[in-house]
DNA sequence: TGTACATCAGTGAACGCGCGTTCACTGATGTAC
DNA sequence: TGTACATCAGTGAACGCGCGTTCACTGATGTAC
C-alpha cells in the first residue's frame, strides 16, 4: 500500500499524510507497530478468555484467532510477514510489538509448564551445541525457562504456524488443500502436541 | 523486479523485452517457472547424489539446498514465496513446476517407506475426517501412499521449512537467532525425525 | 562470387500513469483583549 | 459580547521519477539468384 493509496481511503489528500507524518518511511512503521499491537492484543484477548482450559485448547484457539486477524487483514499481514518493502529497514521500535504475537502463544507453554500440564515432547528433538548457543538471544526474548529441546519445537510450532498460514495467504495451497482452516486446526493441534501441551 | 529493472540488467532497452514476451505478466510467468525448475532440478539433484544413504540425512541434505538457493536467489525466492504481486495471477503453468520441490522432498519419504525405514511418527497427528477429506487433492498429487497421520507431518515439515526459511530471509529472526544456518539444520533433523524418517 | 532483398534483434523517443514530496494557500477553530 | 489575530487541519497544483507499453527506426545477418 502507497501513501497516496492510504491518504486516498482515508479520503484525505497525499499531502495531508505529511501533516502526521513526516515521510512513507514513518507512515509505514507507524502501521507495522498499529498491525503488530493490533494481532498481539487479539491474540492476548483469545488467551485471557481461556486461563483455565486445557492448554492444547488455548494454544489451538490463540493460533485460530492469529489466522482469523491475517484472514480479516491481508494487507496487514503481508507487510508484517511477507516480502520486505524494498528501500525500507523497519527501525527497531517495531521490534517489541513484533514479538507480542509469539510472547503470548509462548505464554500458553509457560503456564503448563508452571502447572506440571507439559512434559518433554514426545520425540526428542535435535538441538546441537551451536544451536543451543544460537537461541540464547531467543530464549532471553521470551523469557521462557524450558529445554533446549522444548525451545526448539516451541520455534517449529511456531514457524510452522506462520508458514502454512502464509501460504494459505499467497495462494500456495491453493488446489491443494480443501479446507484451509481445518487443517490448520489439525496442524495447531498436532504441533501442540508435540510441544507436550496436555489436553 | 520490474519489466525495466530486468531489461538494464541484460543490458538492453525495456522495449527489446517486448520481442521475447508479450507483456510484462508472460516475462513473470516464465521468471516463475524458471525459478520453480531451478529450484527443483538443485533439490533433485541434492537427493540422487544422496541415494542409498540415510533417510534423515538424505531429506535433511535437500532442506539445507534449499535454503543455499533461497539464500542464492533471494528475489526468485520472494517472487515463488513471497507476498503475491498485486494485479498478477499466476497462470496454471506455474503449478507443476511449483510442485517440483515438494516433490523432492516427498519422494525422500517414499523411498523410506519402501526400504521400510519409516514407521508412524513418535507422536500422533490430529487428522480429522473434514482434514483427511481435504487433504485428497494434495494425496493425488504428490502420490504418496501413506497414512493421514503420516501425510499430514508431511505437510508440517514442508510447511515448517518454509516457514523457517520465509523467516530467515524476510528478517524475522535477526536480532533472535545467532547462527540460522545450524537452526536450520536442526529443525530440518527433527522434522525428519517426527516424519519418522530413521538415521 | 557478387548483388538485392527479406528477416531479425534490438534501439530510443514518446505516451500516460501512479508514486513520494513540496509549497503556497484556505477556511475553520481557538485565544486574547 | 464582539473583534483581531494565531493556530491548525487539510487542499490542490506542481515537481521529478520509474513504470509498462507503443512505434517508427536501424543496422547486422541470412537467403536467392
Amino acid at each position: 500500500m502507497s501513501l497516496r493509496a492510504i491518504a486516498r481511503e482515508l479520503g484525505m489528500a497525499s499531502s495531508a499524510i505529511y501533516r502526521y507524518f513526516a515521510s512513507r518511511e514513518d507512515l509505514l512503521t507507524a502501521l507495522i507497530i498499529e498491525a503488530y499491537d493490533d494481532l498481539g492484543a487479539r491474540t492476548e484477548a483469545v488467551l485471557e478468555a481461556s486461563v483455565g482450559q486445557a492448554p492444547r485448547q488455548r494454544w489451538v484457539g490463540a493460533a485460530m484467532a492469529i489466522r482469523t486477524w491475517a484472514l480479516d487483514h491481508p494487507h496487514d499481514y503481508a507487510l508484517l510477514y511477507g516480502t520486505p518493502i524494498p528501500g525500507y529497514a523497519a527501525p527497531d521500535d517495531t521490534v517489541v510489538p513484533g514479538t507480542r504475537v509469539s510472547l503470548a502463544l509462548v505464554s500458553v507453554v509457560r503456564d503448563a509448564a508452571a502447572a506440571g500440564r507439559s512434559g518433554p515432547p514426545p520425540g526428542s528433538a535435535q538441538v546441537s551445541a551451536a544451536t543451543s548457543r544460537s537461541m540464547i538471544p531467543l530464549r532471553d526474548a521470551i523469557d521462557l525457562d524450558v529445554s533446549d529441546d522444548v525451545l526448539l519445537f516451541v520455534l517449529l510450532a511456531w514457524t510452522q504456524l506462520f508458514g502454512l498460514l502464509t501460504f494459505e495467504l499467497f495462494g500456495q495451497t491453493k488446489g491443494f488443500v480443501d479446507d484451509d482452516e481445518q487443517l490448520f486446526r489439525d496442524a495447531a493441534t498436532t504441533m501442540a502436541e508435540q510441544l507436550g501441551l496436555g489436553d
